[in-house]
Formats: structure tokens, sequence, C-alpha cells
DNA sequence: CTGTTAGCGCTTTCAA
DNA sequence: TTGAAAGCGCTAACAG
């Protein structure tokens, strides 16, 4: 019922090659005739499947994307500018969500993506040796988004260098009891990259020849909720800190909310940072350290998909006369760490008065 | 390099007919060649290619999810709680983003997900007549989510009847001067089936023989910056009004934001009510409209993926011999609009007082 | 510039 | 219960 390529060719008048020739804008073939083949297409209604494409031709045109989560903001985040920039290369998006420690045990061993995929964007998992063993078996260009490791192509942030402007900005203003609330370094679905930043507040301390204090560092978990919890803590404690740095602004969130709990003021009584600049961080007046997800997923995807051409260029050669002059098995453009730069965004919850007009 | 099911078939030392039989649980195997063939499959970590197999039996084990946005909550959810069942069905997501209009005009014009799925979600967009037709004509099962139309299975929530429990919560509490933040009626993406929230609104408020003032209606956009504004004007009104419903928690968000502002108190002054209940109006107080996300996009996927089972018996059969009871043309499950209920989440926004300290 | 001809790796009759 | 063989609808040499 639905056309085929056959339907096409016998429309236009020519063989079912010069039909696949002139769908795909290859060159060598007459405009005359590619114009009669597009037209017949047209009449047809008629798109290639995809699946018989695939198997002719190896590639899939797909690209997986693997997240932890795909409700928490930087995820979709990076799922929206994923889909978008595939969709305008004509590629496909495979999400695979993680979400529990049993998904991700069945991904890495099933690897359900193989076959699949051109290529894998893996977001925001801290992985271990046997898992990106797993996915360099795989044999397909992967890029990492947040995380780095030898011999994938990566960007991310430098957690450290962030959480630095954060506590410097805190030191800056004056505070030296600085409290932290963190990810949880034990967390089974070790998504927390985010881990190097208690080494950021930690020099930016030291900086200053203040020794960060155990008691003053809490786990928020990267939730509301954690950060609240932590942030009552710190609140009773006898010698109360008078800052809060909080790994992501959720947990920030969490720390203002149990502030104000307390019948205390924002930023006299107790100054907040957080990390990320999630779109809240403007109507909570939260000073926070803005890191760049769009560009960051824009980079992994643009490299990704250049890698995957390089592979299909290679392929399509292999022992060419004059090859390029890298002779190394890699596109440069395609491989190696990229780190871009993060941004503090001062606002109320540091420098008042806060604009809630809680005066 | 990669085995296929030619090498498995020659180790079990069988045909590949058999390989293919055992390998998908068909009956009609002996238990001695299945476990052979296992074994073999095991052996060289054999996985069957999907683009082959979907090429040779016309399935695709894949379902396109369509969405107008995917980093909104409401959105984000669906697709974690979508993507989640489709995999241990053991079906692929793919995702289409529609994004800005032009976007969906693509999407709708070429419909790319033709050919490569065997049904399709359509999550939270409103959808002219043309639309409709385009998603007759693929000739697939469609399940919509948070909208309704004739003949096609959905499931969806009464904006009406929950905007009342909204309203009439405040009616309760003896509010006259009611204000509506509501979504664009003219809104280019028409993502919002929330349009007739208007209606509930209007309905309680005239329960209590008061009228709807138009003065007291703004649009925000469902944004949080659009619920500012829309507060702004609204609290700037000489006969400014003792409470807001917004059509959305995110614009009541930038209500509440606006009302501190403006030197105000929470409920006293100005009473707020949100309607979603994502996770942030516990940490705002925000009395609200709870719908059930999770459990929509499970319904909507359940049945979605029953009527494609269906779809696929009928193809097998085809005119068999004592045919179900049933001579309609489709599966009483897999067809017809189910409606969920909503429950209202009384909060501090309008039982005072607020637990953010402000007192 | 265009047509012919093999497959790609499976599923699915149909026979045995 | 199993095997042989015919495709599924394309792409990719290879000729011409």
């Amino acid at each position: 019922m639905v056309a085929s390529i056959e339907d096409v060719a016998r429309r236009a008048g020519v063989s079912i090659a010069t039909v696949s020739r002139a769908l795909r804008g290859l060159p060598d073939v007459a405009a005359s005739t590619r114009d009669r083949v597009l037209a017949a297409a047209t009449d047809l209604d008629y798109v290639a499947s995809p699946f018989a494409a695939r198997l002719a031709s190896g590639r899939t045109s797909t690209v997986g994307l693997v997240v932890p989560f795909v409700n928490r903001w930087f995820f979709s985040e990076v799922i929206s500018s994923v889909e978008t920039q595939l969709r305008e290369s004509n590629f496909d998006l495979l999400l695979y969500n993680l979400g529990t420690e049993e998904g991700r045990a069945r991904f890495f061993a099933m690897m359900p993506a193989r076959k699949r995929v051109d290529g894998l964007v893996v977001a925001g998992l801290v992985l271990n040796d046997a898992e990106y063993e797993a996915l360099g078996e795989l044999g397909l260009p992967v890029g990492l988004l947040g995380l780095e490791h030898d011999g994938f192509l990566s960007v991310s942030i430098d957690n450290i260098a962030a959480a630095r402007q954060a506590v410097d900005h805190l030191v800056e203003l004056g505070h030296r009891r600085i409290a932290l609330i963190g990810g949880d370094s034990g967390d089974p679905m070790r998504f927390t990259p985010p881990l190097r930043r208690r080494d950021g507040f930690a020099d930016a301390l030291r900086a200053v020849g203040a020794e960060p204090d155990p008691q003053l560092e809490r786990v928020g978990y990267f939730t509301v909720e954690g950060g609240r919890e932590a942030a009552r803590h710190l609140l009773a404690l006898p010698d109360r800190p008078t800052a809060i740095f909080a790994e992501s602004d959720e947990m920030a969130y969490g720390a203002i909310r149990e502030i104000y709990a307390a019948g205390l003021r924002i930023p006299d009584d107790v100054a907040v940072v957080g990390f990320d600049d999630q779109p809240f961080s403007t109507l909570m007046d939260l000073t926070t350290v803005r890191q760049p997800v769009v560009a960051q997923a824009l980079d992994v995807t643009t490299r990704l998909l250049a890698s995957i051409a390089d592979r299909g260029a290679a392929r399509a050669s292999d022992g060419d006369l004059d090859p390029p002059d890298d002779t190394g098995d890699e596109h440069p453009v395609t491989t190696g760490a990229v780190v871009l730069d993060t941004e503090l965004v001062v606002r109320a919850s540091t420098v008042g008065p806060t604009g809630a007009g809680r005066s």
C-alpha cells in the first residue's frame, strides 16, 4: 500500500539505483533526471524505509543518548539540545534512561544500543572501569558530557575552578565559616562528577588560611529535600556558618527554605551560593555558578557527528592514495577533552537586599 | 567481525530459521535444541540486528513520543515514564521534540516517524484538524496524552473539574475577588489543553453568584516570568484581588514572588493556588491541584502497546475462523478516552501561616 | 551519467 | 520439530 523505491523508479522511468542516488543528493545525477525523480517521489508521497537503508548501508543514522535521569534540569536541557541538533542532521535520537542501578547494570550488560546506533553520548554518569571498557568494546564513537576519560572525546566544566569561583566570592565578602552541602560520594547511581566541587571549596578556604571544618560539610544528595535536611543541621550548630555553598541549585533552594524557616535573614545572617543556574534561581535570588549546559551538549554532539562522519569516510576510502597529513588514527577535532568556562552570577542571596520583599 | 545469525546456526548445528525461532522464544522448538542455540548465542555474544529483523518482519518495536518541550516538568515526567515502560517491553523510544512552530510544521509535513515506529504517543499538544488528519493517515495506533479526540485512544484529566477544585477551595475560604492567570489562547505552539481551566474557574465563581471580572484575567504564558508580569498588573489594580488562581504552578511561583515584592503577605493579603503540583510547590508552600502525570503516561503507553500487539495479532490471523465476539474494528481496552482524577493539595499559600518563616 | 546485480541479516511461508 | 528458500527495501560496487 505504501510506495517503495520501485514505484518511484517506474514512475520516473529510471532504475532504482538512480532513484536512490537522486534522493540522497549524490553527485553524478543529471539535473533533469533528479527533478523527475523528485517529482515522482513527491507524487507518491515516498520516503525511504530507514531500516532497509540501514541494513544495506550499515549506517544507522541514529545516536544513543544515555542519561541517569530525564526529569532533572541538567539532563532535560541536555536531551533537548541534543535532540534538536540531531534532528537538524537527520539523525534519530534513541534515549536510554538508566534510572535505577539495575537499569544501569542491564544497560552495560546487554548494551541494547549495540547494532542500533552509530555513536553514543553519555551524559553525567561517573563510570567505573568495567563500564568504560564496555563502551570501548562497542567500537563506536562515544562522546562524554560532564566527565572525562582517556580515549573518549569529552566536554565538561572545570568543577574545581567553578567551585572556587563560588567560594572565592564568599571569601571576598568576608565569610570564613562557610559550610558545604555536597553530593554523596557513595551514591549508587554515581551521577556526580560534581564530587570535585568539594576540592574547589577547600582550595578557596585554604587560599585565605582557613581550614575547612568537617562539621560544616553535609551531604545533600543533590535534592531539595537533601538540601533542607543538611541546612537544618548546619543552622542548629552552636557556632553556625555565616555562609553556605551548595553543590547544586536544588540543594541551595532547600537551604534557603530552612534559613527562612529558622527566622534568619539572607544574606545578612546566612549567605547562600548554588551551582548550575537553573531558571528557578532567578526567582529565588540565588547567587550561583552558571554552567553552560546547551554549549556542552552542542559541543559533544557536533564532535560526535564529525567523528561518525570521519569514520564513514575512512571506511569508504580505506587505503586511498594521498591520505590526509595527519597519520594518527583520529581526526584532531573529534577527539580530546574540551573544558568550557563557568560564570559566577551574583544575586541577592549573597549581596543583599533580597528582592523577595522579605525586608 | 560481529557474529551474525549464521555463525550461531553453524555453532549450534542447526539452520538459521531454528536459531531465529529459538531466540525469539517461539513454540515448536525442542527444549534441547533451544538450549543449544542459546548457548551458542551466548558464546558468540550474539544479538540480532534490529534493522534486519525490522525489515523482514515489518515490526519496528519502536514507539515515537511527540512532545512540544522536553525541559518542562510535565513533559520530562512523561518522557521518563514512557521510556521506562517501553524499555520493559523491549521497545525503543524515538523522541520527537517539536520545539518550535517550524519544527512542528516539519514534523507534520514530513512525518519522519513514518515507517519507523509501530505507534505514536502525542503528549500535550493541541492539534488542529489537519494535524489530526495527518496522524490518522499514518495508519498507526496513536495515543494522546493530555488531550482527547475522536478515533484516538487518549488519557487526560478533566481540566474544568480540576480548576473548579482549586477555585471552589478559594471560594470556601471566602474569596470572591479571584484573579486568573492563564495560558494564551493564541499561543502559536498551542500546547495548552489547559485552556479549559478557565471554564472551571468561571463555573466556580458563578456557582456562588459571582461573575468573573475580565480585569482580573491575565495571560501568563505558562512561565514564571509570565506569571510575575501578570501578577504585577493584578496587584497594581485599584481594587486588587484577594486571591489568584494560576493555571500552572510555574505561573503561581511568579505570582508569589511579586506578592512578596509588593510587600504583601501570603495568604493574608493574597492567597495563591497553582496547578500541577510540581516538586517545587512543596518548597513554595503552594496550594495546588495535583495531576497524575505518571499515571497518565502509564495508561497511554500500556494501551498503545496493547493496540500494537492487537494489530499484529490481527494481521497474523487475518480472517481466522472463530473471531472474537466483538465485531467492531477495535479492541475495547485499546480505544476510548480515559479521564483520570485530580486532587487538591492544600498548603500554606491559601491556609496560613506560610512555613517559609516570613512572619 | 545510468543500469545491473549482489547482497545487508533477518523472518516467514512451505515442505519435509 | 526442523530446514530450504524467498523475500523485506534499500545501498554499493561494477559495468557500460
